[in-house]
DNA sequence: GTCTATAGCGCGATAGAC
DNA sequence: GTCTATCGCGCTATAGAC
């Protein structure tokens, strides 16, 4: 039997989760994997039985985390389209990212990850369902300007505070996300008198 | 003599210039100074007569921006501690922000260059001022989840969106962080009543 | 399922001709 | 000031023994 990339038997999980400390503290790039077999007391090559290469091993970490937030975004996006979604897709991204944290916060940060083929087309491709849902398909200056405003200040909230309860983190961010909306609907009587 | 690190002959100019797009596109790690070479038409050679090294290189891209920035806090620094403080903060921010858009933009986002020694060492300086001077010196976890707010929206706001015009995105700036202080403060009353 | 050994490549960096 | 040529290294990945 050849190697079997997409199981999780329990070698496999310590890889998964050694290599995301690694990566987390030197880039996607700067990490070899020499670096994660040694931290595993394992060899080079056994780490390539778990995965055929180190792009599957991005995949292993970054997918689970795509596929949920794609569920989350699909449960709002079958919502009727009224003045309360944009508030119920803030609050699937911060469930997303409270259940993510470790690798939402580094897969932000690491533009060697992020520029991976398979990483960048599913970060574009939620970025811009997340842009639809938070700013009822607005398509203006402002809406992208409040769009950037609402995910990386919900990002930052959560992923710069990596001992924080995250049950103290729902609550404070749930309020913040009223307090961005009622920005942004100020913002456009502003413009828009 | 010997290659001049610090000068800024027109050939180095276009190195620089050269790699900060390649950097951006690719990431620090995943740029090669031979794509850099390439892209002059010129040798790996010639751009090491320029730059000792490759840190050099990042060096000489990153320096002039956390100079700036290191001159607008001190400014604020310097001016009485009171309650206007945090707005002029983040003022300054946005100024460095708009002044450094595509060094920033690259910049916050490279887990590869963020890590170098050089970088992180003034980006953790950077990063602790602009927190006391935003927060007033509070060190709770409340200050701490609002630093992140401040900085993220405000950087998102500004590098997310390279081709608005800067004028116009210094004004709305300038309203969303009259806006996240409010919510700051609504916040601290919400904890300590 | 994990190992040793190594292929093959591209990297950063250097030496020295012109 | 820019070149050619090359070194030594560490990388991803493979082949095959155990």
């Amino acid at each position: 039997m050849t190697a079997p990339a997409a199981s999780r038997s329990e070698s496999a999980c310590r890889v998964r989760d050694a290599a995301l400390e690694l990566f987390a503290e030197h880039g996607f790039d700067g990490t070899s994997l020499q670096q994660i077999a040694d931290r595993l007391g394992i060899t080079k090559a056994a780490v390539y039985y778990h995965f055929h290469s180190k792009d599957d091993l991005l995949a292993a970490l970054v997918e689970p985390a795509f596929d949920d937030l794609d569920a989350l975004l699909g449960q709002v996006e079958a919502l009727p389209a009224d003045s309360a979604r944009p508030r119920l897709a803030l609050q699937a991204f911060t469930e997303y990212l409270l259940q993510h944290r470790s690798t939402a916060a580094w897969m932000s940060r690491d533009a060697g990850a992020l520029t991976r083929p398979a990483v960048w087309e599913r970060t574009r491709q939620v970025e811009q369902r997340l842009d639809v849902l938070l700013t009822s398909g607005d398509a203006d200056p402002l809406a992208r300007f409040w769009t950037s405003v609402f995910t990386r200040a919900v990002s930052g909230a959560i992923l710069d505070q990596p001992d924080a309860d995250e049950q103290w983190l729902r609550t404070e961010v749930a309020e913040l996300g009223k307090h961005l909306l009622s920005g942004y609907r100020a913002a456009r009587r502003r413009q828009q008198p």
